[in-house]
DNA sequence: ACAATAATGATTGACGTACTTCATTAAATA
DNA sequence: TATTTAATGAAGTACGTCAATCATTATTGT
């Protein structure tokens, strides 16, 4: 029973209606006693303005613009397919969201789309970015212009950007380490690691955390120089076939980006009991844990982390306060048993 | 640019406001040819009726009440807490909260407190639930009343609650079987079991899973009977040091219940290298993990539960869709390296 | 003390929908 | 055809806040 009104605290506090509404919205022209008298009438009476109220009155409606990877990896489709479901989900709440593909890896792409789009991007930006002093520029200026950018999955954190959306890559490669070490049972072996691009900052980062794991943790274990999979399952399969029949002695495997169909086809016919640790939920990996054949998946769920942009993105055109614990983005992991 | 308003669309169908009006708010008194027309007019323009709007215009406020266990497990107290946070939050939105904390496994307590309540219990409940028919008869007899009911962490199947929010947990016990499979390198051992009571559903169903999986893919693994802790580290920690003194060939253990404290405290000062996963997320098991002492901690999120408990009742309430995805509890796993 | 300025009050019309009342028109029944 | 009944229109008030205008009252500086 949110019923008490700004008018309620105007006869509280012994002011009009009209000072108690320069006061809840900052305006100036207010003495600042009169300013406590309302505010301490504002706590004495447990006001909380009424939001959908004033965003009425406001006629507010918020409009976003998501940039993200047209990657062929599950994963983008899925948050694609997300996004779409956030569309018509904050419809009704007078929040517009259009989405924007461009080839991945690119930076020039996302600096055109940004451009193309003028002010026609709206109040707010969710972009998957890309390491490139061109998106920085571009990243700047649109926050100079007032439009407000968060960073989405991928980050560039010495750009204005205020926020990024997504992991901690670091943790979530020294999360893969720390299972593969417990999962691996022999006493001592080499262990692969398989990547999408060196040029893809939360790859890099995932390799760090492992590494980090690897080296103090696992002196019996040997990481081998990691295959770069350019995300497609055909250049997975060729490479990591030649390494495994290289190196007989393979016991564990960490792949931390795209490409994993390869992946699984390659262990699958392989004859060694290798511990197998993977990224992304698809139907392939799905299937793989069931199998037997990964023993464990680290994700990033593509829902939350779309509806945390939206929501990040409002509060930060609101000016209001973030929840933080809401919009920590988990490092999931998923075994057989707990599939979603 | 949610600009398509009910005005609209009473032009673009050739009616008037008012018409729109019943058939929107599914009023009788309209031919289902002019039922028709207006919907029709609705797809062409793409309209979505502005939920803020109409919030405002019903006056509608949502009163929710929690009854939730008091218990002094810490995990109830998370509870609490974010109660109180969510409580804050959804003011602004006009969603009232109130909770009533009553003794733990107390079927009556529950009965009775719903009794005290009345009508003030408002238009939701979201019922840390006993298994009872006292507990079944009270929350049917309020559904019967038009009180929008759901379970919350521990379930009751068989009454006409609407709604359970919480996690799976026959998949939570099975994903401790599977870990600790895979944890647990030497070749065979006995593996230990501690709950809080035989009486809680949710411990029951761990237990199961559990031994699903140590059942059917760990015959080397010898599980004990169980321990009930009660809830209570000491407890815990007296029957545990007993059973290791009298098993020397301990090497896991599955904690699926309160007083994880106590079997910390005893696994410390065991000489035994055994691989440990408990439930929770506490300074205890936080530092637990960190120091190694235990191997993975299975969660289920307190906030995300309370808001989507908040969210589901007011979807009920206003018989909106609920979106599924976003209201599945996951089962976290959480280790030394991706802790929040 | 007087003008100039700052602070406050009073009033009003949005915003988009809900809901009611009363009048009007169309369809169904006698 | 007259009469009842059902369907629709027209108009208005309300919800709580925003935002603007204009009038009025305090508070300054000179």
């Amino acid at each position: 029973m949110s019923r008490v009104t700004a008018q309620d605290v105007a006869e509280e506090a012994g002011v009009s209606l009209a000072t108690v509404d320069r006061v809840l919205n900052k305006r100036k022209g207010v003495r600042s006693e009169t300013i406590e008298k309302v505010t301490s009438a504002m706590d004495r009476l447990d006001f909380v303005r009424d939001q959908t109220a004033a965003n009425l009155a406001r006629r507010r409606s918020y409009r976003f613009t998501f940039i993200v990877s047209a990657g062929e990896t599950s994963f983008f489709s899925d948050i694609q397919s997300e996004i779409e479901a956030a569309k018509s989900n904050v419809a009704k709440e007078r929040v517009d969201i259009q989405m924007l593909a461009v080839p991945p890896l690119d930076p020039q792409a996302i600096v055109n789309a940004i451009e193309r789009l003028g002010d026609d991007i709206g109040d707010g930006l969710a972009l998957v970015a890309v390491e490139s002093q061109a998106v920085r520029d571009s990243v700047n200026s649109l926050r100079a212009r007032g439009v407000r950018v968060v960073t989405f999955i991928s980050d560039i954190p010495n750009s204005q950007r205020e926020r990024f959306v997504g992991i901690d890559n670091v943790a979530a490669g020294r999360v893969a380490g720390s299972l593969l070490k417990r999962f691996i049972s022999a006493p001592s072996g080499d262990v692969a690691l398989v990547a999408g691009s060196g040029t893809l900052r939360d790859h890099c980062e995932r390799r760090m955390g492992f590494e980090q794991v690897m080296r103090t943790e696992c002196q019996h274990l040997n990481v081998l120089p990691w295959i770069e999979g350019e995300e497609m399952a055909g250049v997975v399969e060729e490479k990591l076939s030649q390494l495994m029949a290289d190196n007989s002695n393979i016991v564990g495997l960490y792949s931390l980006g795209g490409g994993t169909r390869g992946v699984i086809d390659t262990i699958n016919s392989a004859k060694q009991k290798i511990s197998v640790v993977t990224t992304e939920l698809s139907k392939h990996t799905r299937a793989a844990l069931i199998s037997g054949t990964v023993d464990a998946v680290l994700v990033q769920d593509p829902g939350h982390e779309v509806r945390s942009a939206v929501r990040v993105l409002r509060a930060l055109v609101d000016d209001a306060p973030i929840n933080e614990k809401q919009e920590r983005i988990r490092i999931e992991i998923f075994v057989r048993d707990n599939l979603p």
